[in-house]
RNA sequence: GGGCUUGUAGCUCAGUUGGUUAGAGCACUGUGCUGAUAACGCAGGGGUCACAGGUUCGAAUCCUGUCAAGCCCA
């Protein structure tokens, strides 16, 4: 014997006439007050506590919350990764597992000293340090927890559990010393190193410049553009063509950049007298030399470039490596200049790169002011832009200029001083990510990424191309770099912890905050040349605090090595998709650096949120949605679900409160429904139990087979985290459980005798009321709950106090019928015709008509009509259902060729063997087709046999018979009335007007009534021969054809050409 | 400039290894049904499947290019 499916625990009651069941719905829901009940229920019994402790010693799920910054509000976007976040934890706790959802705020960083500088009127780094680094880092530290209150009360809202109370933050002593412990295994596996990054440099500010503000500089800028050359050193007569447009870098050439793939060629021309010799990309011949004629000596791939050497144009500063050769660089382009690129390591970033690769020497020209240094004798002191002419007239004076003009574009400049900045190489600490580059791709090949494309494109090719992590930044509230320095012979020292710290200094400095100015104040004796040792200005990158936080939320390793362990790694985190260079690869690469591991096996990427038009949500655009504004009128579970069901997780959405209305209206208002009906009928009728055993109704089987597909369907999505294909099924199987199970039921709860049909009915109805909340519970925290509390809770005290600690419906694979679920798509597809047929002969549906006829593709479809026959006829109304059947009446036939079977099959002989059988006359085919024998078919002077398969053969009825059709399937009702149907008709009529009158009359459901009708002489008799069925049907006890009393409710109406008036009274 | 993603009805989205008539829901119009329903059923209008080529008997689907949007990088 089956047992009911989804772990139900309630069997019997053994309840009172009278006794209520389950407390009474209102059908009209009201959404805020109900989450507040629900929240408040939460909060009061403890639930999420309990779903952590309950589980305790259970297998370990883990989750990590990647912090956010608590200095700003909360927008919808963090809704959108929080309602994320907060649904797979909700569905493991479900299936057993126990999980730790300890929260984690980001506290250090440049947009928290933008605010503070903000705040305090300042706009230069200068104002800070005369302000005060200390006082600066205490506004800082304050700062970030601004909003802290708002993201609480948000969280909590939103039903997002996460432990706030023990949330690690990000700018305590403990996490920074994890973090420097980090960094010191770094620096002893020889990953941590100093070197150079190229920056955008304001030269008279003195500062590098973020890209935020460089993106506010840009303006249009005249500039010199050269094209020089550069003689061979074996070949003086032949020189390089190189373009630029900052001359003032050309001191500091090292190198030319060729493209290896591109094709260059030698050119001989005419210098003023003297035959020479150029060599440029081909594609820009005609760029450079203007119709000039020139003659073409060779051709060749940049690849042949590699290598050859080049007489220096300047030799100012004496090199420690070699340089002046060519090397081959993809960022060479043939768009402008000569598809060969002047290289200075010192001012491009390309070419610092290039300088890395091939081991080139860095030349640093200018000084921080941005002058020449000493050593560029002849512009020594002058600014580079100022020298620029100086340089351009010195290589005409040594015949190295081909040709100088000027040239319009954007430029950047500084916002504040609008001084052009300089890409100038600064110092700067990295570590060396590229040296692991094989861990780190062949880790991430592991890490199940949602959407998948994640992670061979975007990420993927982000590792592939992997360059070393530039961690220095120099500012003031954030990570200091635990590095030292001797200020005398420059020895360095990497510092991992405070103890060790405090033995280099020679005491106790466990109190000491580890933030700047404190620790660099921290000073020793260099243990080289007792020079004093201080640490570097830098600070680190914060996506490196962050990217720590599997260690330093525990303080690990200094305590909590268990919990680490534990913790470690990650099962799920989920971000947007802005992540992927920031959280998503900080998390990655100290994993693979420090453990040679994966920091996390799942990860859901969001796309972005725009708003009901596609544009991005900016406060200059004004068109921020608040998150409030939304959850106070549609509450938090239709904006989950709406964030849920409405886009794919990965792709950018659109979004508008109106969006998150329809939810409301198509999911949760049916769902409620259903739940209203099935509570008040069963309050009514007190069923004695609940449990399914082997429903015999075709209704219930097929409806407890469809609900356990679904949970078979939504589990697996679960397990895969397609959040999408764990809940619009949902949907789909809700509206199908109201439009069609519940309609077609209806009349099953109305019975007033008890009868095991009606106790399968509520059975099934509740069964899969409870799932449908199971299910839905990790989603629709909310509803799931207040459902789960009535329909479980109040009848079954020993079952789990919440629906967030009851078991994950379990599929019953036994109930599953894929056939009748078919089957009964069939029916509702055939209902379907009827109902358009009907429309078509303009028959309402109350009119019962004699008969309904259908047409359907094969066998298997035909015995699925005759075993629902009782459904069709109950839904459309009609006497009699059957097959359409050339043997009873006049049917002509269509034929149409399946493309899929015939085109698979025969290829690109289908359009002739498609003509032909088109050709043929409809009826021999079909009855060749229909009686099983092959068809034989000639195209193009071949013969093929063509199966029933392979063609669909379709019947139609001629005449007599409204029809509707929709490809293979035909419904043709006969719309002809007989007396006898017409009467029945009107009694329908009759019991409508009735039923009516109830409403009108504000009677209870269950109401009986006495009626009293005076009708034309038609309608009379159709109510006199009908009076058993109307009175049934209206709970009517006694009808008297008699002038209504005084008292009576009345209505008088016409229709179908009678009169009738009708007095209702309560009894 | 490069990489990744997206582009299907007014809106939100489906669309299977390519199969000929591209679907659903919402919204709109008409109509029907209703003692759970704030609903529901049926019908109708609404499409250059972003655009242009190509492959194929056949393309929303595969290939190439272009355009637009978003993100990241430069």
């Amino acid at each position: 014997m089956n047992v009911l499916p989804c772990n139900l625990q309630p069997s019997t009651f053994n309840l009172q006439p009278g006794e209520i069941m389950f407390k009474a719905v209102n059908p009209k829901l009201d959404v805020p007050s109900m989450e507040d009940s629900v929240l408040k229920f939460w909060k009061k019994q403890e639930i999420f506590k309990k779903t952590v402790e309950q589980r305790q010693g259970k297998p370990e799920y883990v989750f990590y919350e990647g912090p956010p910054t608590a200095n700003g509000r909360p927008g919808v976007h963090h809704v959108l990764a929080r309602a994320f976040k907060d649904m797979f934890p909700r569905y493991k706790i479900m299936r057993g597992y126990h999980i730790s959802r300890r929260g984690g705020w980001d506290t250090h960083g440049l947009p928290v000293e933008i605010e503070v500088e903000k705040q305090l009127g300042f706009t230069n780094k200068q104002q800070i340090e005369e302000y005060g680094i200390d006082k600066f880092n205490e506004l800082c530290k304050k700062s970030v927890f601004t909003y802290i209150q708002e993201w609480e009360k948000l969280t909590e809202r939103i039903g997002f559990w996460v432990d706030l109370e023990t949330a690690y933050v990000t700018y305590t002593n403990d996490y920074i010393e994890s973090v420097w412990w980090i960094l010191k295994n770094f620096w002893e596996k020889d990953l941590l190193f100093k070197g150079y990054k190229i920056v955008p440099y304001c030269p008279r500010c003195g500062t590098p410049l973020s890209d935020h503000e460089v993106a506010l500089g840009y303006d249009d800028a005249e500039d010199p553009s050269v094209f020089v050359r550069f003689p061979l050193a074996d070949k003086p007569d032949t020189s390089f063509l190189v373009w630029t447009t900052t001359p003032w870098t050309l001191p500091a050439n090292v190198a030319i950049a060729a493209h290896p793939e591109v094709d260059y060629v030698t050119v001989e021309r005419d210098n003023n007298g003297v035959s020479e010799k150029l060599i440029l990309a081909k594609s820009l011949l005609e760029k450079v030399f203007r119709g000039e004629e020139v003659k073409v000596l060779d051709t060749f791939k940049g690849k042949k470039l590699k290598g050859v050497k080049y007489k220096p144009l300047f030799t100012f500063v004496t090199l420690d490596k070699p340089a002046h050769f060519v090397v081959m660089g993809d960022f060479v382009t043939t768009e402008d200049g000569t598809g060969l690129v002047h290289q200075a390591p010192a001012f491009g970033a390309e070419d610092m790169e290039m300088a890395k690769q091939y081991d080139l020497p860095i030349v640093l020209t200018v000084q921080p002011d941005g002058t020449f240094i000493p050593e560029v004798t002849p512009w020594r002191g002058v600014f580079v832009k100022e020298a620029d002419p100086q340089i351009i007239a010195d290589l005409e004076a040594r015949g190295l200029m081909f040709r100088a003009e000027t040239l319009v574009h954007t430029y950047p400049f500084c916002w504040r001083c609008k001084t052009p900045l300089l890409y100038y190489a600064r110092e700067s600490w990295y570590i060396r990510t590229s040296a692991k580059k094989e861990n780190l791709v062949g880790l991430n090949k592991t890490i199940h990424w949602v959407p998948d494309h994640i992670r061979n494109g975007r990420f993927g090719n982000w590792l592939e191309n992997n360059i070393d992590w530039s961690l220095s930044r120099e500012r003031y509230w954030g990570t200091p770099l635990p590095v030292w320095e001797c200020d005398d012979c420059h020895d360095r020292e990497c510092v991992g912890s405070v103890k060790e710290l405090s033995e280099k200094a020679g005491k106790d400095l466990t109190e000491l905050d580890l933030h700047r100015p404190h620790v660099d104040n921290v000073h020793w004796k260099c243990v080289k040349c007792g020079g004093e040792m201080s640490r570097v200005k830098d600070l680190i990158d914060v996506w490196f605090d962050s990217g720590s936080m599997p260690y330093a939320q525990w303080h690990y390793p200094f305590e909590n090595q268990d919990k680490f362990e534990a913790q470690y790694p990650a099962d799920y985190i989920c971000e947007a998709v802005d992540q992927t260079r920031g959280w998503f690869y900080s998390l990655h690469a100290i994993s693979t650096l420090l453990n040679d591991k994966v920091s996390f096996k799942n990860v859901i990427c969001l796309g972005h949120i725009q708003d009901a038009e596609g544009r991005k949500m900016s406060k200059s655009l004004g068109n921020i949605v608040q998150p409030w504004d939304v959850i106070n009128v549609h509450g938090a579970d239709a904006l989950r679900w709406y964030l849920y069901t409405a886009t794919p997780p990965g792709q950018e959405r659109r979004f508008s409160s109106d969006l998150v209305g329809d939810v409301i209206r198509s999911f949760t208002l049916t769902l409620w429904n259903v739940y209203s009906f099935f509570v008040t009928y069963a309050n009514l009728d007190k069923p004695q139990g609940l449990k399914v055993l082997a429903p015999t109704n075709e209704l219930d089987r097929w409806l407890l087979s469809e609900l356990n597909a679904l949970v078979r369907d939504v589990t697996a999505a679960y397990e895969d985290y397609d959040v999408t294909y764990a809940t619009r099924p949902v949907e789909e199987f809700v509206e199908t459980l109201s439009t069609w199970y519940v309609r077609r039921s209806r009349r099953r709860f109305w019975k007033n005798e008890s009868s095991s049909d009606k106790q399968s009915a509520y059975s099934t109805l509740y069964t899969a009321l409870v799932t449908v909340a199971k299910l839905i519970a990790p989603a629709m925290p909310f509803v799931a709950e207040e459902l789960y509390q009535n329909l479980v809770r109040s009848v079954d005290e020993t079952a789990p106090e919440s629906v967030h600690l009851a078991e994950w419906p379990v599929v019953m694979e036994e109930f599953i019928d894929e056939s009748l679920n078919t089957e009964m798509d069939l029916v509702m597809k055939l209902v379907s015709l009827g109902h358009s047929a009907r429309q078509k002969a303009n028959r309402k549906v109350r009119q019962p008509l004699a008969e309904a006829a259908f047409s359907v593709g094969n066998n298997t479809e035909r015995a699925a009509l005759m075993k629902n026959v009782e459904v069709v006829q109950d839904e459309l109304n009609v006497k009699q259902v059957r097959l359409l059947d050339a043997a009873t009446e006049a049917v002509s036939h269509t034929v149409k060729p399946l493309p899929k079977q015939l085109g698979q099959k025969y290829g690109n002989k289908f359009p002739a063997i498609q003509k032909a059988i088109l050709a043929m006359n409809a009826e021999e085919v079909a009855r060749t087709l229909t009686s099983g024998s092959p068809l034989e078919v000639t195209a193009n002077g071949e013969t093929f046999q063509i199966v029933s398969e392979e063609v669909e053969v379709k019947a139609l009825a001629k005449e007599g018979f409204a029809v509707a059709e929709d490809g293979a399937y035909v419904a043709a009702l006969v719309t002809t009335l007989t007396p006898e149907l017409a009467a029945e008709g009107l009694a329908r009529e009759f019991v409508r007007r009735v039923q009516d009158l109830r409403k009108t009359a504000n009677l209870d459901v269950a109401d009986r009534i006495e009626l009293f009708v005076e009708a034309s002489a038609g309608l009379k008799t159709a109510v006199e021969t009908h009076a058993d069925y109307i009175k049934s049907e209206t709970l009517t006890v006694k009808l008297s054809f008699a002038t209504p009393p005084a008292n009576a409710s009345v209505v008088e109406d016409a229709f179908e050409g009678e009169t009738v008036k009708v007095g209702l009274v309560k009894r």
